[in-house]
DNA sequence: TCATATTGTTGTAGATATACAACATATATA
DNA sequence: TATATATGTTGTATATCTACAACAATATGA
């Protein structure tokens, strides 16, 4: 199971499924199967949804949980 | 399609198909597939080879052709 | 030479990703 | 209210990924 920030992404642009859909050129129902977790994107899918977002792969897609914006922040501040 | 270096990453490391395959938890002929081209990698292996490998994704899988060594020493010096 | 390991090729089968249609629900907006 | 847009659900069909078996070809090493 991979996690993804795809629908996080995707309404931070404003973005409708469709939308998204077309620019990355598939089916809009595809994105939403994505967004809940009902599959993974292929490898190809993950570089056009990454590059789209202009974003690095890992920032978009990952085999463990995503942290929340305030532990990122306490792992940043830690990091300091 | 995408391209790979695994089959790079696994002979740097001195490593058969079939340890490699051991490693990442696949049939040894899913990589010979791989490194010929046969078809991509799901994206939950990608990470998977990535991790193994202690490389970045993009270090391992490119929408686009890797460059040589030798264009990649260029682009770095030109960077400079 | 013989034996073994590695890789490539072909074929079959199962699992997963994607497309697409139809319909339900919710939400926004005229 | 009525209409349109966005999203969720279910189902079918196709393409792609992965496993596995069998065999050929090549290399490596005793």
């Amino acid at each position: 199971m991979i996690y993804n920030r795809i629908k996080m992404l995707r309404t931070e642009k404003g973005l409708s499924r469709k939308e998204l859909a077309k620019a990355v050129e598939v089916n809009f129902q595809t994105i939403g199967y994505l967004e809940r977790g009902d599959y993974n994107a292929s490898l190809e899918l993950a570089f056009k949804l990454a590059e789209f977002f202009e974003v690095p792969i890992d920032m978009a897609f990952s085999p463990r949980p995503f942290k929340t914006l305030a532990e990122e922040l306490a792992a940043a501040r830690a990091a300091e």
